[in-house]
DNA sequence: GGCATACTGTGAATGTATTCACAGCGTGAT
DNA sequence: ATCACGCTGTGAATACATTCACAGTATGCC
């Protein structure tokens, strides 16, 4: 079953969403509700609901956790899965001490940074080594996820290194395009791209506009 | 003339490359040559520039500097506008110091946080304010665009203030989808779905993506 | 000068994403 | 029991984005 990008962002914010609620105590939701939270419409999230499986009932709407728990299951099939962070520098040490305090299933197990002086100290709890270690500890943890922070200079040569230490998939803020072999999943969040994106549609009449990233 | 999205972005993304190359002394390029390095078809490249109205010729190609010119003038038709940064945390602060070190043509002019230990100091070289200086500051500046990196439960309600205050575009890096007329386009940079997606797709075997962001 | 080349510009085709619109149904009201 | 309601699930329609494919053409070469 093959669920489209666009997809799987917008299940993740239902999930977001719909872990509240649950905590918060709701037990059912309807498909506007869902949608009118998260800036899509009704026929929108059914469609989504559908193509990951979900079913409802038409009188009572979807079952909150159930609904969660199929999401679980459909997006992390797996155990949690720890992911690595390479480059301490100012971006990456906020992303350590964020992710530190977050009960995340995809927990932030180690660091990597060229600098001698990160290597072995303790970074907001997560473990900072040498780039000497990287393929050691990919391999001990069974990695497949990786943030890239180093300067964008860096990254092509370290995204390589990472590729063949056996990554699967990257989250890269360095400002550049990287080559990658066509099973490595990269998804970019390119800051400076986004600003000047925002200061041009601002200038226009901007449709309230969703997409996430 | 209407220019859809992903073509802008593509587009800031081409230009970014182009400044390189033309700092580098290239004088032409074809669409071929963009494309290869942004991971994009050189179809795509040719629909793009016809989209902002870019004409080369068949035989010498695109010229790099009349290119970037067009894009400037697309794009950023007004003079270079300041924005500005609410949230003055450790995100916050990874910003304004990567911005600082940045000759942008979209300068952060200021920064606010309600912690009164941080207003009327400079962070990396931009003044911090108190929230009650955020209307005066955006109208003296004539402030359009702002980066919301506040936590979570603050984001919506500053979002709000803003937009009163005149804010036409918003990067929003706050775990939460914002509610913002219409008229108002935001940018979600949301580093935990992003994470969530990767680990998604570094399952399957992914398709080499590009999407920016 | 004439010709082969390799590109661009673009209509048309294809592919993908979203929205419409409605049949079908379980529920709560009566 | 029966009915009316308001929801879901989904085929079909639409809208949007990308790619194909090729005519047209400026250039450099001989
Ligand atoms: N800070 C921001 O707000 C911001 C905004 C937009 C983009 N970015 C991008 O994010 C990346 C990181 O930014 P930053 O501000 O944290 O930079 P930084 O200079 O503070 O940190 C970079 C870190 O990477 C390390 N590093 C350098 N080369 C490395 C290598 N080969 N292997 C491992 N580590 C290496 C450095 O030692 C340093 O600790 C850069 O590509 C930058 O362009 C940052
Ligand atoms: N740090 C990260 O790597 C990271 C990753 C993902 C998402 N985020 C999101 O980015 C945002 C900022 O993260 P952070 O790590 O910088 O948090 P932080 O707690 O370090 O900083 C938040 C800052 O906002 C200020 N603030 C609080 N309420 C405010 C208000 N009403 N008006 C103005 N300022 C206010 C606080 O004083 C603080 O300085 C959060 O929404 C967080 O969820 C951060």
């Amino acid at each position: 079953m093959k669920i489209p990008d666009r997809t799987v962002e917008r299940v993740i914010l239902y999930r977001r969403r719909l872990r509240t609620l649950h905590a918060a105590g709701q037990v059912r939701i309807y498909s506007h509700e869902l949608a009118g939270v998260e800036g899509v419409t009704p026929a929108q999230v059914r469609r989504d609901l559908m193509t990951i499986g979900y079913t409802g009932s038409p009188a009572k709407g979807y079952e909150v956790a159930g609904l969660i728990a199929k999401i679980d299951e459909t997006l992390n099939p797996h155990q949690d899965e720890g992911v690595v962070l390479v480059g301490v520098g100012r971006l990456g040490k906020a992303f350590l001490a964020y992710f530190a305090g977050q009960a995340n299933h995809l927990p932030v197990v180690a660091a990597f940074d060229v600098d001698p002086e990160k290597a072995g100290r303790l970074v907001h709890g997560c473990r900072c080594h040498g780039l000497d270690e990287l393929e050691t500890v990919l391999a001990e943890r069974s990695v497949r996820v990786a943030f890239l922070t180093v300067p964008g200079d860096a990254a092509q040569e370290v995204a390589d290194r990472l590729v063949r230490a056996g990554i699967r998939g990257l989250v890269n803020l360095a400002p550049i395009r990287l080559r990658v072999p066509p099973e490595v999943y990269v998804e970019y969040l390119d800051i400076t791209v986004s600003l000047e994106k925002v200061a041009f549609f601002a200038r226009r009449d901007a449709r309230a506009a969703a997409r996430s990233s």
